[in-house]
DNA sequence: TTCATTTATTGTCCAGGACAAAGTGTTGAC
DNA sequence: GTCAACACTTTGTCCTGGACAATAAATGAA
């Protein structure tokens, strides 16, 4: 039914491949010049077309660039050294019981969303929110993300549990939200960070710690920040970082962030992402575990007098 | 630690102003050489630095575009102009009641968190499920939107009332999910688009319409698409576009898909973003207004035969 | 080891030319 | 007067190839 019209060759232009891989169009043609991949036809108006093959590719080298590898040595590869790569483990995950998450997965992966459903309330049952959240959503969710790094998922997948995540929590906070208590906490995550998984898992913490929550979903400029820690008048800002988040950004952030807001504000960042910031910044409280989240609160409380746990 | 160095020009760099405005770095810097404007600083490097003032202007100009302006007009226009342009209502938006509308706004504006909830739940009681997305979601969306863009509202308010809408809508959909109804549609959007509300209300007057809905979340690759289109046996996949989205990408991405896509899907998309689309795309059924969906289920179920409404 | 300095890598920016798609205006047939 | 066909204008995207700063890697010193 389509296009007798096209000539012979064909392929995606370059903003299709840009949308595609997440690769800029500058990028696209500085690899082209330097390391002659990729190599699009043109079509008549002398315009690039990317052959499918190609742009499989690219995603595929664009994966395992934010595994760590770099370009350079990426495009220099064939086919069979790349996918070698891609099966190559990066190091062991501290997952305490591999053998429930990997039932886990398995319903991940078959993208089984009814049984998926039904096991996480079955199990939030079963541990509480807390518990619930701690031995299964946040190792799981790690897991899910080295899977699909790994190629062993698909972005459709990942897709699909992410969402059934996310129902889950606003089912479940929805019926616990009307909180009143304190101390008073914003929680978001800086511009680029677009996951928000993390944030409804501290939430979801925090509500049963009997914190007053501001949820403000992802990506919030700082100077927004700030005045939504004021007019909200808050105790504390938590952030929240994955892994994909740049270590250097974060921190950079952290720093802007802590020098605009005022000193009676605590600071808080919390994720995968934390680990990787090496040194400490002054008046911000690193939160990678979370035990660190509790100690924190708890900290709070002492230090501001009358208020139980 | 940082920069007592920085000289006395300061401003956004060309990436952050394409990510504010929308418009393209090209396109940005093609206004420049034709029209004048904008007259960005240059830093040591020479790299352009936006002035705040600019980028508010362009903002403006960018949804004075999207109101069908073209841009030759409004570039030569100077402040008071653009101004009383901006106040001149465009064909009066189909709202059927503005006062109650700026009721809403005005809670939105004190982000009045608790009010903005009850009032919510209030209206969907009173008008039901379909009434509530069509008469109140929608055009508040678009007024929240506009306001936004005319700067009356901060990010910061508008990411607290999208996630009041948010956890509104899971919570409601939560009790009413488990469908099984037909036809199946998987709703996302394209990589690009990060909008969630607009999937959520087509969601939610999906599942009233006993349609089983296929949720993926925002921004899935073509190919993704295509994978889940099959392995979850959809009749139909369903696209969401903001305004925000660039009418020709749109377009580019929906002939992608649909030459992709197996003959026996559908592809629909619908959004404040289709609209601008102007040429029919073969095969891809534009949906601009909520009554073309219920018109295309309606088409579907006569084409398929035995299927009650 | 750990830290500081040099070198390599890599993404983004720039200019300015070109062109096609979309919009606007004009003409002539009915 | 309406409408279709045509020419002209506007406008966004793509092109090349050069430049440079930010980051990562490698090297040397304490």
């Amino acid at each position: 039914m389509n296009t007798e019209t096209t000539s012979f060759v064909s392929g995606l232009p370059i903003a299709s491949v840009e949308r595609e891989t997440g690769l800029s169009k500058d990028t696209l043609r500085v690899w082209e010049r330097r390391y002659g991949f990729p190599t699009p036809e043109r079509d008549a108006n002398g315009e690039r077309l990317y052959a499918p093959t190609q742009v499989q590719r690219l995603t595929q080298i664009k994966r395992l660039m934010d595994r760590g590898y770099r370009p350079g040595k990426l495009l220099a590869l064939d086919d069979v050294a790349l996918i070698a790569l891609d099966e190559a483990r990066p190091g062991a995950l501290v997952t305490p019981n591999v053998l429930q998450l990997d039932t886990w997965m398995r319903l991940v992966k078959t993208h089984d969303s009814e049984a998926l459903q039904r096991q996480f309330y079955r199990e939030l049952a079963k541990r509480g929110l807390a518990g619930f959240v701690q031995d299964i959503v946040a190792p799981l969710i790690v897991r899910v993300g080295e899977a699909w790094s790994r190629n062993e998922l698909g972005v459709f997948e990942e897709h699909l549990f992410s969402q059934h995540l996310e129902k889950m929590f606003r089912t479940v906070l929805a019926n616990m939200s009307p909180q009143r208590g304190s101390p008073r906490v914003l929680l978001t995550t800086l511009s680029g960070e677009e996951h928000t998984l993390g944030l409804l898992m501290v939430e979801a913490l925090m509500v049963v710690e009997d914190v007053y929550p501001v949820l403000l979903g992802p990506q919030t400029p700082i100077d927004e920040i700030l005045r939504a820690a004021q007019l909200k008048q808050v105790d504390a800002v938590c952030l929240s970082f994955s892994s994909a988040y740049s270590s250097t950004l974060a921190a950079q952030g952290l720093r802007d962030l802590r020098q605009m807001l005022p000193a009676g504000i605590e600071l808080w960042a919390g994720g995968y992402g934390v680990k990787a910031i090496r040194k400490t910044i002054d008046g911000v409280c690193l939160m990678p575990e979370f035990q660190d989240l509790y100690d924190g609160l708890a900290k709070w409380r002492t230090e501001h007098g009358r208020r139980s746990a």
